[in-house]
DNA sequence: AACATATGTTAGAAGTTCTCACTTTGACAA
DNA sequence: TTGTCAAAGTGAGAACTTCTAACATATGTT
């Protein structure tokens, strides 16, 4: 530990801060944690995520993320929760200019389901790898609750529906279910052995209509 | 620590040891620590599992495990190799009285592929929850395609095909999907919310029959 | 019986999470 | 303008981890 003067590394300096000198207190420590934490996990996976990685990724001391986080595991739910919402704006994104109560939207919720844990594994993980298990926050739950709803929704106008019947929730399920597995398997092994040589359009779809009928 | 004279408390003791001595040597640790490991996996959760709880629980100091696995993840897929091989017993057997070529065979497959992720949910996670996913091991790997192949097979013979077509393996990529998708949601929450109304068997059958049509 | 090998042990290095007492800083009231 | 307080940093260290090194003790082969 050389220098007493140092440029800020983080990017988000307040304009005040002169440059060149390293501020005492960082301007938006919690938010600069979650984004370290979130490189590290993706970049190392989360298992062998560590606090003190995240702590020298943002430049500051080890004791500091324990004023904008209970422990290791708010810091990771944190991650999750931005990612959660991340991946709902990606799926309700990915409807827009597809017509109406057709399959395509359903295939179009599957591509994005896929294209999350492709991208962005290691939150993919975190989420539903079991990590949350034995957390109960109800803003995971919640989440994971709005996500499915965006299905549902989809599924209720495809079959004609005007609310969320039981037939509604049990093709949403089944849909859900096989999005879901297959996410999961091309996240575990990428594309490589079985599953790769098939085209994920073409494999969504089918499945979309095979379940609508 | 106030034994020198401690009762065995593996169960696995050798015959010509004697009762209410403990030994220097162990005699199975290897199975042991397996074993050890296997249960608090289960009971703890596999992101809180030391290797040191492994120790205290077989009864051996910290060191010893060293002599017999490389590392604490050596430790872990030699649990999730044994749990594969079970796994795959258990598909097996469940087959068995069931007539040939009937898609009740697939729906037997998926209840048992179900039934171990909600009875060994901490395996399950180990296996398929991406902690193997940065391990190449050659044991892995061929497990899995051992499984898949029993599906595959049942596959082909319900759609009348003498060997592993594109078509056969198309179907039963999309059936493995779905089981592992239904498997994971049902593990991760526990039939709690969504999917706990409808009746499993049911829900398998009717995939079982939509993709194989 | 003796020796080589396998399989234990103790001690300890390096790294981890998290707490505690302390310091620095910004904000706001007087 | 200035004094004070709360918020947000710091360093030190306790308790735990994984894993290594050096040593001790059984086992089985000759």
């Amino acid at each position: 530990m050389t220098t007493t003067k140092n440029i800020s590394t983080t990017g988000t300096q307040f304009e005040g801060q002169p440059v060149g000198k390293k501020a005492y207190h960082h301007g938006d420590l919690r938010a600069a944690l979650i984004e370290a934490t979130r490189q590290l996990v993706e970049s190392k996976g989360p298992d062998s995520f560590s606090v003190s990685d995240a702590c020298r990724l943002a430049g500051v001391s080890t004791a500091a993320p324990y004023k904008h986080f209970k422990d290791k595991t708010e810091m990771l739910v944190a991650v999750v929760l931005e990612g959660m919402q991340r991946h709902r704006a990606n799926m309700l994104a990915a409807l827009e200019g597809i017509p109406e109560a057709s399959p395509e939207r359903i295939t179009a919720i599957g591509m994005e389901y896929v294209a999350f844990a492709l991208n962005e594994p290691g939150i993919f993980r975190l989420k539903f790898g079991g990590f949350t298990d034995r957390i109960s926050d109800p803003r995971l739950e919640e989440g994971g609750q709005q996500s499915f709803g965006i299905l549902l929704s989809e599924v209720a106008k495809c079959r004609g529906e005007t609310g969320i019947t039981e037939d509604v929730r049990r093709r949403g399920f089944l849909l859900w279910s096989f999005v879901h597995g297959l996410s999961f398997i091309l996240h575990n092994q990428g594309l490589a052995d079985k599953g790769g040589e098939f085209d994920l359009h073409d494999l969504l779809e089918d499945v979309s209509e095979r379940m609508l009928s």
